[in-house]
RNA sequence: GGAGAGGUUCCCGAGUGGCCAAAGGGGACAGACUGUAAAUCUGUUGGCGAAGCCUUCGGAGGUUCGAAUCCUCCCCUCUCCA
C-alpha cells in the first residue's frame, strides 16, 4: 500500500486539475495538513444512483478524480444511494420508477464494482449503501433532520427556484433528497464530497447538515459535466449520446472518432491523461497545420480505448477503423447470410435485408434502395429485384452495415 | 371539495367531420462534399412482394356513407380557487 502524499502543493495541484470549484480551498489545505500530521487519510465521498449501473465516459470524469485521491493515499467511498432508489423518483416526466428490490440493488452494485475497478483501486475503495443508516432512521429523526434546513434556503436551488416561480409542481419529498444526501455525509464522516456541477447545491447542503450535527463541514469539489457525442447535451444513456466504458473497442473507437473537433478538445481536457500544456501543444499544432485534426482525434480515441481494453485492443480497433472507413475496405467480421434460404433466380432484396436483420422493415429497405444506399460488391443497386448474386458477394447498406452472402 | 386546460406518429407541436399516414421543427437515417468530424445542400422518416391494401392520433363504446376531429363512460397529466 502506498503512503500518503506528503507534498501538500503537489496534492492540491492534482486535486484541482479539471475541477470547476473547490469549496473552500483553505479548508482543503487544513484538512490535508492534518491528515498528514495525524497519518489519517481523508474520507472522500461520491454518491451514485443505484438505478443506472451502466457507467459511461461522463461518469469517469468523477471517477478519475476519485482515483486522484487514491493516488494521494486517501480513502475513497463509493456511495450507492439505494435508499432513495427504493423510494423511486416520480419527478418530472420520467415515469415513476418501480422501486428496486434488495436483490436488484445487490446486482447493480456488483455491476458497478466490475466497472469502477477498471479505474479505481479496489483495496482503497469503500463501497457504502445509504440504506444502511436510512432504513434505521425513525420518523422523529427524519423530522429533526428536516428541521435543520429552511424552505427559503431550499428554494435557492436553481431548479426549485425556477419551478416555484413558474408555478410548476415541486413534490415535498424532493426537498428531502438533498437532506438525506447531506445526512449521508454525516453518517460517513466525509471530509470531502465530489460531484458534478449540477450537484453543487446538494453538496453544500451536506456542509450545513454536518455542522448541525456537530461535524466539521466537508470540502466540496465540483467537476464539469461531460458533453455527450452530440456536443450539446450532457452525456447520458437516455439521450443515447454516450460511450459506455464496457463497450467493445471498435464501437468505442468509432464513437470517439465521430465527435466534432471542438468537442475533441473538451474530451482531451476532461478524459485524457495528457497535461494541459500538452493539450495546448496539440491545439497549436492543428492551428499551424502541422497536425491533422483526424490524427489528433485518433490519438485520443486510442488512449481511451486502451484505458478500458488495453493497448493491443486499441491498436486493433484503430487498424480496423482505418481499413473500413479510410480505405473503404470490408471488415473481416461481416455477418453471413445463407443464400439458400432464398429460392429462384430473382431475389427480392427488401425481404432479404430484413431477414438478415440489416433493416427493420421491408419499407425501410425499399427507401434505402431508392436512396442509393445499398450496394452489392461495390455496385449500387437501384431495384428491389436482383439477379441471384454469387456466393461470397458482399452486400452493403449505408456506411457500416455489411452482409456476406454465402 | 370547486373551476378550467390538456393527452397526436421517436420528441416538441399543428390539425376540431372527408383533400390526413396526419403541417412545421428537432432528432435519426441515407446521398453529395469530407477526416464515418463540423458546417452545408438534397432526400427519407407506420407496415405490407406495395400506383393497392392494412394498422395508427390516451382507453372502451357510440353517432355517421365517412371520425384524430362529434357524443358517452373511463384512465392519466397540469393549472387556478379553497
Amino acid at each position: 500500500m502506498c503512503k500518503m502524499e506528503k507534498d501538500i502543493e503537489k496534492s492540491i495541484e492534482l486535486i484541482n486539475r479539471g475541477a470547476v470549484e473547490v469549496i473552500a480551498p483553505d479548508e482543503l489545505r487544513k484538512k490535508l495538513e492534518r491528515a498528514i500530521a495525524e497519518d489519517r487519510p481523508l474520507r472522500v465521498k461520491t454518491g451514485f444512483d443505484p438505478t443506472a449501473p451502466d457507467l459511461h465516459l461522463g461518469h469517469t470524469v468523477l471517477i478519475q478524480k476519485m482515483r486522484h485521491f487514491q493516488e494521494l493515499g486517501h480513502q475513497v467511498i463509493f456511495l450507492i444511494g439505494d435508499f432513495t432508489g427504493l423510494i423511486g423518483d416520480p419527478t418530472g416526466k420520467s415515469e415513476t420508477r418501480p422501486p428496486l428490490t434488495p436483490e436488484q440493488v445487490q446486482e447493480n452494485a456488483a455491476t458497478y464494482k466490475e466497472q469502477i475497478f477498471k479505474i479505481l483501486d479496489p483495496d482503497k475503495t469503500e463501497i457504502a449503501f445509504n440504506s444502511r443508516w436510512m432504513n434505521e432512521m425513525v420518523a422523529i429523526d427524519m423530522i429533526r433532520l428536516c428541521a435543520k434546513y429552511t424552505v427559503a434556503r431550499m428554494l435557492e436551488r436553481e431548479d426549485f427556484k425556477q419551478r416555484f416561480q413558474s408555478q410548476r409542481p415541486i413534490a415535498i419529498h424532493e426537498f428531502i433528497y438533498p437532506l438525506i444526501q447531506g445526512y449521508d455525509s454525516v453518517a460517513l464522516k466525509a471530509d470531502i464530497e465530489l460531484g458534478g456541477t449540477d450537484q453543487k447545491f446538494n453538496l453544500l447542503v451536506g456542509r450545513h447538515i454536518q455542522k448541525e450535527y456537530g461535524q466539521e463541514p466537508q470540502v466540496v469539489i465540483t467537476m464539469p459535466l461531460l458533453e455527450g457525442l452530440d456536443g450539446v447535451n450532457k452525456m447520458s444513456k437516455s439521450l443515447g449520446n454516450y460511450v459506455g466504458i464496457t463497450e467493445d473497442p471498435d464501437s468505442m473507437y468509432g464513437k470517439l472518432m465521430s465527435i466534432s473537433d471542438e468537442l475533441m478538445f473538451r474530451y482531451y481536457e476532461l478524459l485524457s491523461s495528457l497535461s494541459l500544456d500538452e493539450i495546448e501543444e496539440l491545439k497549436k499544432g492543428i492551428q499551424a497545420g502541422r497536425l491533422h485534426p483526424k490524427e489528433v482525434k485518433a490519438q485520443l480515441a486510442t488512449e481511451l480505448v486502451a484505458r478500458y481494453h488495453g493497448e493491443e485492443a486499441a491498436k486493433r480497433a484503430r487498424q480496423k477503423f482505418e481499413a473500413q472507413f479510410s480505405r473503404g475496405e470490408i471488415p473481416d467480421d461481416v455477418p453471413e447470410y445463407d443464400l439458400s434460404k432464398e429460392d429462384g433466380q430473382k431475389i427480392f432484396l427488401p425481404k432479404l435485408l430484413k431477414n438478415a436483420g440489416l433493416v427493420k422493415s421491408t419499407s425501410e429497405a425499399r427507401r434505402l434502395i431508392k436512396q442509393g444506399a445499398v450496394s452489392l460488391n461495390g455496385e449500387k443497386l437501384s431495384t428491389d429485384e436482383i439477379d441471384r448474386p454469387d456466393p461470397g458477394s458482399i452486400l452493403k447498406v449505408g456506411k457500416r452495415r455489411f452482409l456476406k452472402l454465402v
